[in-house]
DNA sequence: GGTATAACCTAATGGCCCTAGGTTCGCAAA
DNA sequence: TTTGCGAACCTAGGGCCATTAGGTTATACC
């Protein structure tokens, strides 16, 4: 009998494909064996268990995630960085609900495997960078990075769970919030009195 | 032996506080079942299932939460208003996160439970009440309602998921994005051209 | 061609969801 | 008080899943 040739990166894709076309929860390990090919048991030997599965579907989709946006704001700044950056994610989130909903679970990720990710830090670096035509300064510069961040995965994660009644397309309601946070960034409001410095 | 003298709310109730209190993910129908005393088939008697059941918590949690924020904002307008709401929000998510989780999953609830529940449309009365003191105008307002609920959901999830690193603390960031949104109310910019109608 | 490594397997345990069908509690009417 | 009766609860069992222990075999390298 041939060997099937597996591989963690193998596992983990075959994972998130499957997480993508039949939902993440339906990502079990005997069907994920199942569709490989193989028993189970198997899978144990490039994973070191269903949670171990998740975390690595989880950190494949940021880094994907973070690639795509990085693809599609390359050369750009201002507004069509702010709206192709927005887009990229949002897009992401619409093709890959599977992979997507992974990044969403509490962080319980294998140390070792985190450390040689290359998401995290550069998905921090685009979104700064992003906002360098804005002129903001930190802590500004945080509060602007979360806002963001907060609404564009806010809004996908609503529109998956169908928090948007079907009176006005999602779509339409989109580009006017990345108009105002535009607009927004643009007119940064001071601190006011009583925030802390 | 005595009776439990379980009912369907009971049981949802017990699931809501096990979710709460041990993740969302744990709350099945045996572990529920144990913790009230009870065999497992005896559950069904009141809930049709765990998707059931889950369906049940989250109508439960968006009452509940409902409730909270028409409490919180009672006879205010305005920037007290929108803080007061979203204070609530968040709040609500910080004390029932398993509740607070069990509202995210896609809607698959039963619509005859779906029906009697108050929940939905005393939301979106709320929010557009907070909203009338912004002088906006449909489907600005809509586009309005959106906005603010993709970031205060976003913000609460990416808190729950760990997503901001402890470098500036979370409520410093929180309170500047409200102001920030307040602004954004009281200047929402026009349409731009080539916007849909 | 021999050998080591890792890919893969069989076997088995225990947990969970759920159904079918039986038993007993508690209330209310006769 | 007794007799029903409905609902609350149970036993038994099937099927899927996660995980471990330990055995077998393909494959790459010498």
């Amino acid at each position: 009998m041939p060997r099937a040739g597996l591989t963690a990166h193998r596992v983990t894709l075959a994972g998130a494909e499957l997480a993508d076309e039949a939902g993440l929860d339906q990502v079990t390990m005997s069907r994920l064996a199942r569709r490989l090919g193989v028993k189970d048991a198997s899978l144990y030997s490039h994973v070191r268990g269903l949670e171990d599965l998740r975390g690595r579907i989880a950190l494949l989709a940021a880094d994907e995630k973070t690639l795509r946006i990085a693809e599609a704001t390359a050369g750009l700044a201002g507004r069509d960085a702010l709206f192709a950056y927005a887009d990229a994610w949002r897009e992401y989130a619409h093709r890959h609900p599977g992979r997507y909903l992974a990044t969403q679970t509490p962080i319980r990720i294998d140390p070792e495997l985190a450390a040689d990710a290359p998401g995290p830090r550069r998905a921090v670096e685009l979104t700064y960078g992003m906002l360098r035509g804005y002129g903001l300064a930190e802590p500004d510069l945080t509060d602007a990075v979360r806002l963001l961040r907060s609404t564009f995965h806010g809004f996908v994660a609503l529109e998956a769970a169908g928090g948007f009644a079907h009176a006005r397309p999602a779509q339409d309601s989109w580009v006017r919030a990345l108009d105002a946070l535009h607009t927004l960034l643009e007119h940064w409001p001071p601190a006011r009195e009583g925030d802390s410095p």
